[in-house]
DNA sequence: CGTGAACTTGACAGAATTCAAAGTCTGTGG
DNA sequence: CCACAGACTTTGAATTCTGTCAAGTTCACG
């Protein structure tokens, strides 16, 4: 028992396309059809299997595709001032992985997988060609950046403001909904990551980590055993970890309709 | 003497326009040129004074525009769990401000001027239209929305791995470059933060900074005087905050040349 | 010149890390 | 199938860092 969403496939292999592919309408082909979607189904020319603990690209690395996960989980690291790894972000299927170094030219941080794993490479290239000639499919890449950079923003928002526990719930519950996107349970999930991944993404330490989780248990809050947790009071841990990420409208692209108003309240 | 680049002009009026402007360079139109620039220059419609201390938009309030900022300085600071408010972002003059509202059709957090300020407001639907009619356009947008994601997600880095020293070492030295490519001094410069202001953004208190800077005075990194600093010895305060963000290489855009290696090296 | 906000400094308490050790799981090879 | 080695996890002190509380000081503004 390894994949996170206890419904998925084993391994849906690397033979999947996009018009069939299970988690398009999280991923970027996710506004195309017919034609356009074939365009894109052959602009991605490499389904690319990655096996656990393997790195799809290093820490520095020249930019050269993106890549969006087909199936497994990946996290993405950099080395930390003080000689560790941080783990910035955790990618499931649907998610992109590499944009944070569209800006610089190279990979920030190195992406590691999880789990035993398949990604799309998308050519960076071909892929702002195909941009350029599909508007829909630019818009849904400014969304998809967008959630990117909201998640991160509320990342940085609670590493910078909240305790060790609420660290560690607002982890738990953004996993446990990820996975209900996903088909999965928000509530009941195994983690791919190891206590240290978790200390090393909400910049704690391993033996915080554990105590915390203990702490947890005690509390009737949740129940782990090893890799699989149970979230027992989903509602007291919210209230715990502190006001959520405002969810991303993934759907609706942007309604046309915005009277120019400029409210100015002055705060003095 | 308020404005931070000490060669600002003092208040560059409302009446700039895009061709003409200073940061263009730094901004949005930067990949503009001829009809296209002019077409920009009328689709921003309006030039907004916002007077320090006054708020551009509130948390949550529904997303319309894109604002640039053309002078002045702006926080965005959004509601912390644990009640006060966590300083998610300072934007200076050629910024854009609410891209992280783009993904959700709201804002997460408000945008508070630090200055006297001008910015330009962009409304998204037209600027969504140029975006399709203008390829070079939308690949400048996704540049600055890279950059903007690179940026928090080194902010995230640092919050979450590094000290109190080292937080603000790396706010002081992050402020002195920005002004620097603004054609200011990346060691001599105006604080437009309160020390509250850089508590919340660092995730720390008052007291805490107010300790730090002392110390790196008494330490002979920097010199301050209320809100006028000087950093003495910036290679050790460089050495101090630890390795800094991976620079953005906002001029060339993409060299279209990669083959497709697919590297795939084992770390077990 | 006075008032209030912003800033600095000190003493103390609490939180989280560090150091240290024991316990548990996983995968390998017999 | 079982035993073993190494990695991962848990738990327990002691220490260090940062926040909290409580002054006092300086600065900006009327």
């Amino acid at each position: 028992m390894h994949a996170s969403p206890p419904v998925a496939p084993p391994r849906p292999s690397a033979t999947a396309t996009c018009p069939t592919c299970r988690w398009r309408a999280l991923c970027l082909p996710a506004a195309l059809a017919g034609a356009a979607l074939d365009d894109f189904e052959s602009a991605v020319a490499v389904r690319l299997p990655v096996p656990r603990h393997a790195r799809l690209h290093a820490a520095g690395a020249p930019f050269g595709h993106l890549y969006a996960v087909l199936c497994g989980e990946f996290k993405t690291q950099c080395a930390a001032p003080a000689g560790g790894m941080q783990v910035t972000a955790v990618a499931m299927p649907g998610d992109l992985l590499g944009l944070d170094a569209v800006a610089g030219g190279r990979h920030p941080g190195e992406a590691v997988a999880l789990s035993d794993s398949v990604v799309c490479v998308l050519p960076y290239p071909a892929l702002e060609a195909q941009l350029a000639r599909e508007p829909a499919l630019a818009q849904r890449f400014r969304l998809m950046f967008g959630v990117e950079l909201a998640r991160r923003q509320h990342q940085a928002l609670w590493l910078g403001s909240a305790r060790a526990p609420q660290r560690l719930a607002q982890l738990l519950l953004d996993l446990g909904q990820r996975y209900a996107e996903r088909g999965g349970s928000a509530t009941a999930f195994h983690l791919s990551m190891s206590r240290e991944d978790i200390a090393a993404f909400t910049g704690l330490t391993v033996e915080s980590i554990s105590r915390l989780l203990s702490a947890f248990r005690r509390d009737g809050l949740l129940n782990v055993s090893n890799r699989d947790i149970v979230l027992c009071d989903p509602a007291r841990l919210r209230a715990l970890a502190g006001p959520p990420a405002l969810q991303p409208a993934l759907q609706p692209p942007f309604p046309l309709a915005l009277p120019l108003a400029l409210p100015l309240a002055a705060t003095a």
